[in-house]
RNA sequence: GCUUGUGUGGUGUAGUACGGCCCAUCAUAGUGGGUUUUCAUCCCGCCGACCCGGGUUCGAAUCCCGGCACGAGCACCA
């Protein structure tokens, strides 16, 4: 038997389970309570190229049921698709919102309970979890399939039972060795109203259950989320057993933290964005997708950042140098160059000189030409004050300003200048705040948004009110 | 505690299902150099790893046993 030669494999793991003349499901299934964030590219990226690369589809699930602990934020039903399609490259193939098909979750949860795998418990929370733990049936758990059903009634019922009183669980087995599996709960009541639907409904479903329903119901083929959803997989293959439905592929990836990045929720961000603690969901100190576009990252560099890191289950720490890098090759070749001059010192030049011309926008690429006018000399920073340096693409000259030769002479530091130019501002977000740097801009004509590389510093893009720092 | 998952250079990653082609791949970071009228881009070199201990075998990153470390779940969150 002759053995494969083993050979580096490039890009994403082939897809296990693809069916010949089936098209791949795929989905990506945020909570709409915040705008997406870092982390989210990853499901949105490896989701979306999977599917593509398949000729599959890709789905965009709303899974918000929850209105208590993360009431969805409306703005995000609208931006959250743009984000998608911002980072795929094309628009999701479908849209689902669970809080559109409640009635349809209603209904499962009603055949459960007739199926005689599902019923209503009215233990506590604290009493259900005595039982959890010694591994034993809760009282509720043998009521009959009317009784139940007239407890479901109940909890559709204002009058009914009230939040807390009541949950729909899963039949599976207390014995279980795994406690999370043990009657897993369904869904609950809650009254607080949802802004897309009010207070149409008071029960809704849970997660695992809302989620294990509709991945059926869209006929999902490959299901690639975190390992923190292992039992959570292992609940729904439970439940898909009583239905006698076949659970898709499942691929996980581990944890990834990003260096830079503290403990951003969805949550806290929002608390902290309604607070004014931060200026939006692009606030430059974010984790945000909208962050990360405002800095200039292109979606492709994140398709081969996570491309990179791949679908493996380890945990892992990542520093956004990796990010910054693969951002580089993509943006240097069509980024302007300018010149930004940081604790601007004036230096005057004395001697014979073209005081007008043009100097190349891009040493390699035709990007355009910087025009100069020179009158009494040019600002540089303070920190190449006073010694003999060529000023970029113009002349040398000595320590005080006199212009020693016009073609490069020597090996002196190069640095740049600005004739002119006008004062702003670099940004410079740094952790938790802002850095900014006051300085003189070369003047130039580019729109706000315009990626540049301002010489000798980094890269930055053009904001209305000066430049932001996008990465070395 | 129970359950479950992961351990390859500073950081990621390939290789691990089928042991030899692996004195271990590629990238990033660091470092040295080259190109360049930028401390950028590009190019070249160097650096540096199979969690530990046993076992099986002619041969183990890969198989077996036992440890250790770290993560996650056990929510009327997603």
């Amino acid at each position: 038997m002759e053995k494969k030669i083993k050979t580096r494999r490039e890009g994403l793991p082939d897809l296990p389970n693809v069916i010949e003349g089936v098209k791949p499901v795929f989905r990506f299934a945020p909570n709409p309570n915040g705008l997406l964030s870092f982390g989210h590219s990853r499901g949105l990226i490896i989701n979306g190229m999977y599917a593509k690369k398949h000729d599959g589809e890709l789905i965009l699930r709303f899974d918000d049921t929850d209105t208590t602990v993360k009431p969805p934020m409306m703005p995000a039903y609208d931006i959250i698709p743009e984000e998608q399609e911002w980072l795929c490259g094309f628009p999701a193939h479908r849209i689902i919102i669970a809080s559109d098909r409640i009635p349809v979750y209603h209904e499962y949860i009603a055949k459960m309970i007739s199926g005689e795998f599902g019923y209503v418990c009215t233990c506590s929370a604290d009493d259900f979890k005595v039982h959890r733990v010694a591994m034993t049936e809760c009282p509720c758990r043998d009521n009959s399939i009317s009784d139940n059903l007239g407890k479901w009634q109940k909890m559709n019922d204002k009058n009914g039972f009230q939040p807390g009183d009541a949950v729909v669980r899963v039949k599976t087995d207390m014995s279980l060795k795994n406690p999370a599996l043990r009657d897993w709960p369904a869904a609950r009541i809650q009254t607080n109203p949802h802004p897309r639907v009010g207070d149409a409904y008071r029960v809704w479903p849970l997660l695992d259950f809302q989620s294990a329903v509709e991945d059926h119901l869209q006929g999902v083929t490959h299901i690639i989320r975190g390992k923190d959803l292992m039992d959570s997989t292992r609940k729904q293959t439970l439940l898909y057993a009583h239905f006698g439905w076949q659970y898709p592929e499942t691929i996980y990836w581990g944890r990834v933290k990003v260096h830079e990045y503290g403990g951003f929720s969805t949550s806290q961000m929002r608390r902290d964005i309604e607070a004014g603690v931060y200026s939006g969901w692009d606030d430059i100190r974010l984790p945000t997708l909208g962050t990360l576009k405002r800095r200039g990252i292109q979606a492709k560099a994140l398709e081969s950042f996570w491309i990179e890191l791949g679908l493996t289950q380890k945990d892992i720490a990542v520093p956004l140098s990796t990010l910054y890098s693969h951002n580089t090759k993509i943006i240097d070749s069509s980024s302007p160059r300018l010149a930004f001059i940081r604790e601007a010192t004036p230096m005057t030049l004395t001697g014979v000189l073209e005081r007008t011309g043009t100097i190349a926008a891009h040493p390699k690429v035709d990007l355009g030409q910087r025009e100069y006018h020179i009158d009494q000399g040019v600002w540089i920073e303070a920190e190449d004050y006073g010694k003999p340096v060529r000023l970029m693409d113009l002349c040398d000259i000595d320590s005080v300003g006199n212009i020693e030769s016009i073609d490069r002479s020597d090996k002196r530091p190069v640095i740049h200048w600005v004739a002119g130019g006008s004062p702003s501002t670099l940004r410079i977000p740094k952790g938790d705040e802002i850095i900014t740097v006051e300085g003189i801009l070369e003047t130039n004509s580019h729109p706000v948004g315009t990626i540049v590389q301002l010489e000798r510093i980094g890269y930055g893009i053009i904001e209305d009110d000066g430049l932001l720092m996008l990465h070395d």
